[in-house]
RNA sequence: CGGGGCGUGGCUCAGCUUGGUAGAGCGCUUGGUUCGGGACCAAGAGGCCGGAGGUUCAAAUCCUCUCGCCCCGACCA
């Protein structure tokens, strides 16, 4: 093939003309197609959608279980790639630009300062902060090609704390927060929900820096607001709910929830007076017992009957009045929870209280081993078992509890005197229906989506990776830390989750990928001039217009702008335009007629409100 | 990692039980007719039936192994 000496055509930037071309064929990437760098002004361009790169589906593809997932898929925003691996195209990368702005946005005004840090660090960093081993299969691990440990960072606490020691001296330069919109690598066990859980994702990870934890606590409630904030413009209703903190410690935390179906978190709400908390942390008011002075043991005996359903029968007393005791295997041994026979154990509790993780509820063959017999185990008499006793259990007195012996079960027993307690905690769950501790209205549980979570760290990285600071007193302490992040690209999905309906998304105006849908109908050349008008002058009035040119039927494109939901839609069709006038629909609410002139006004006017 | 399901054209799926030249709808291309809710007619293009090995005269179909994807659980700082 000969060399190219010169090339000809028509220069394009998105659909506008820009000027006629010849010249050196440097600037040719493809048959008639020339680029040209511009660099981006942050503004969002109009669109013509015969131009624009998007295909929708009629039927969207049989892995997609949600319908908020079917959404993004079947209006093209973004398609998988891999096992929790996604390409986002055009008109959904839009959407996570609109979402990043409200980010950066709120980020900013609480006083957050964009940073950007690398996703491929070295191993040296985790292995200072001790998460190069804690962190069994999830991370992502790789060598240079001198064989050097690398890691894909999951999240980025080594290398903000490392670039905070490497910066902070003084108090003086205390407090600040930074926060950056960067991708996050997890080698998850189980990615799931298209958008919901990925490996390769996008995070808003904020880190503050403190001289006393009373600053933390001063600036905390700031991003807490700032999230809700955030979580409002996207259109979504999430609470704020006090979260497990997790075995790193810590005190405060809160997760933000979106409630939904297809959430894989259970948060407790009151609809009383507004206490809201993740299962794992959630606490109840429990059914208070009569005071009691301790009795003498007593052996009973009880043929067959190990539920506590049916020794609530047989000894015709509530079940609050037994002593219930699960057993768990973990690393470290087996651990006994016992707790009120009206409740139930709460598995991530438990785990916080006894400190030990990986717990899991026991078999018979591990009973029989420990010389435990089902359906009559019991803390007393137990020997080289953790003992975690609930706080309702240490509270009152004289329950009836297992035998450790088949058909036995032994009455008065009392935490303390008669078995001994390694740890009291609660570790009871609440339940549906359950008094709100505050207010006594019943709790309500839903599943939902867990949108964003902030925490005060402390000094966990701060201490272990050396990033202290000098005090007024000259002293050399530790920086405290909180840290906030929130899933872009889950958020997403749930502002499609939460905005949608059968024929397609409702997108909220400030995260549409596009404000105005103009559509021509059946095209004469008179609806074509009108409809080219219209747009133009959007365009000019400063309305992210995409407009429908394409040579397709009315029920495609009327059903393609249902699916890709812009807030607002204009249809101009020879129907109306004999009359002058074009038609306006709401996504969410019902049409009307303008005259053409008095279009862009009416537009303007449902994009405000 | 345990349990279940599925891999056939871009998408949704049939064919597999009982082996015998690979199908439908949607989408795509071309021409014509339509023209306000995914139009119609005609003619086309497009498929190492996830991969490897085996059984057989013959494998999408039977057997073995493997890879990928989805769901439930475990896990999820």
């Amino acid at each position: 093939m000969p060399a190219l000496q010169a090339l000809s055509g028509w220069l394009r930037f998105g659909d506008q003309q820009l000027g006629w071309y010849h010249g050196p064929p440097s600037l040719c990437i493809g048959t008639g197609v020339f680029c040209i760098l511009i660099r981006d002004t942050g503004g969002f361009l109009a669109m013509r959608m015969s131009q624009l790169f998007f295909r929708t589906y009629r039927e969207a593809p049989s892995e997609a279980e949600s319908d908020a997932y079917k959404l993004v898929v079947r209006a093209g925003l973004a398609r998988q790639i891999a096992s929790g691996i996604f390409t986002f195209m055009p008109l959904g990368w839009r959407v996570m630009r609109r979402i990043e702005e409200i980010i950066r946005q709120e980020m900013e005004a609480i006083g957050g300062q964009e940073v950007h840090m690398p996703v491929l660090q070295p191993a040296e960093l985790w292995q200072e902060s001790g998460r190069y081993d804690a962190i069994a299969s999830e991370l992502f691990r790789l060598k240079d090609r001198n064989k050097r440990d690398f890691v894909l960072a999951m999240t980025h606490e080594e290398a903000v704390t490392e670039m905070a020691r490497g910066i902070v001296n003084s108090y003086r330069q205390l407090p600040f927060m930074v926060f950056q919109i960067q991708t996050k690598e997890r080698d998850e066990p189980r990615p799931r929900g298209g958008l919901m859980r990925l490996r390769e994702f996008t995070m808003k990870d904020a880190y503050s820096f403190h001289d006393t934890n009373e600053d933390l606590d001063r600036y905390y409630p700031l991003v807490v607001q700032a999230y809700l904030n955030i979580f409002k413009r996207c259109g979504l209703n999430v609470v704020a709910a006090d979260a497990d903190p997790g075995m790193m410690g810590g005190n405060d935390s809160h997760e933000f929830i979106q409630v939904s179906e297809v959430g894989e978190d259970q948060v407790v709400t009151c609809p009383g007076c507004g206490y809201a908390a993740n299962l794992e942390a959630a606490v109840g008011k429990l059914m208070v017992l009569p005071q009691e002075e301790p009795k003498p043991m007593e052996a009973v005996a009880t043929p067959d009957i190990k539920s506590i359903t049916d020794l609530a029968e047989f000894f015709k007393m509530g079940p609050e009045r037994f002593l219930k005791t699960m057993v768990f295997s973990g690393q470290n041994g087996l651990v006994a929870a016992a707790i009120r026979g009206d409740l139930e154990v709460n598995l991530a509790k438990l785990a916080r209280v006894s400190g030990q993780g990986d717990l899991q509820l026991a078999d018979e063959d591990t009973l029989i081993k420990a010389g435990l017999v089902q359906g009559f185990v019991s803390p007393v008499g137990l020997k080289n078992i953790t003992i975690i006793a609930d706080t309702s259990v240490t509270e009152s007195f004289n329950f009836v509890a297992g035998g450790n012996k088949v058909d036995t079960h032994i009455k008065n027993v009392v935490a303390g005197r008669d078995f001994r307690v390694h740890h009291t905690g609660d570790i009871a769950e609440v339940a549906e229906g359950q008094s709100c501790a505050a207010c006594g209205q019943p709790l309500r549980i839903d599943r939902g989506i867990e949108l964003g979570h902030t925490f005060k760290l402390g000094l966990k990285y701060s201490a272990t990776m050396g990033a202290t600071f000098q005090d007024k007193d000259g002293a050399s302490r530790p920086i405290v830390m909180g840290c906030y992040g929130i899933g872009l690209d889950r958020l997403l999905q749930s502002v499609v989750d939460g905005n949608h309906d059968a024929s397609g998304i409702i997108w909220p105006a400030e995260v549409a990928p596009y404000e105005v849908a103009l559509v021509s109908l059946n095209p004469d050349d008179q609806v074509s001039a009108a409809a080219e008008k219209l747009y133009n002058d959007l365009k000019e009035d400063g309305f992210d217009a995409l407009y429908d040119d394409r040579a397709e039927s009315a029920g495609v494109k009327l059903k393609d702008a249902d699916l890709i939901g812009l807030p607002v839609r204009i249809v101009v069709s020879p129907k109306t335009l004999k009359e002058g006038q074009v038609e306006i629909k709401p996504r969410n609410g019902e049409f009307y007629r303008v005259a053409l002139a008095e279009a862009i006004q009416s537009v303007s006017g449902l994009l405000k409100n």
